[in-house]
DNA sequence: CATTTGACAGAGG
DNA sequence: CCCTCTGCCAAAT
């Protein structure tokens, strides 16, 4: 796919086709996209799309299922999201990840 | 145009 | 699981 899509568009278009209640990481949103690797430029794209509100950023997170970005969402709002949709989050990690977790490149 | 940076990932200890 | 080092890619300065 990736119509037309400049680097950070395709990236907020995948965090948007995440299903409510689930997670995926950099590393997986990066891979589908063929930067395999390029997971540290996913993450930049987030940074460039706090400024945005259609981009649930909250539903990405690292590897580990840590709320990485969490402090660049202020304070514990991430957590706060992710618990709203159903997701346990404890210590900044999210309980179950895998159990949550959500690979573009299977879904898609 | 060269260097630094960044919300990562994987391997090793 | 935590810490450290290396590898990757693109944007920002």
């Amino acid at each position: 796919m990736a119509t037309n899509l400049n680097s950070f568009d395709a990236i907020y278009q995948v965090v948007q086709l995440i299903p409510k209640g689930k997670v995926t990481s950099y590393g997986a949103i990066a891979a589908y996209l063929g930067m395999k690797g390029g997971a540290r430029m996913v993450g930049w794209a987030m940074n460039a799309s706090h400024t945005l509100e259609n981009v649930p950023a909250h539903r990405v997170v690292n590897r580990n299922g840590i709320l990485t970005g969490k402090n660049f969402f202020g304070g514990n709002r991430m957590q706060e999201l992710l618990e709203e949709e159903g997701i346990q989050v404890k210590e900044d990690k999210i309980i179950g990840f895998q159990q949550h977790f959500w690979d573009p490149s299977s879904e898609l």
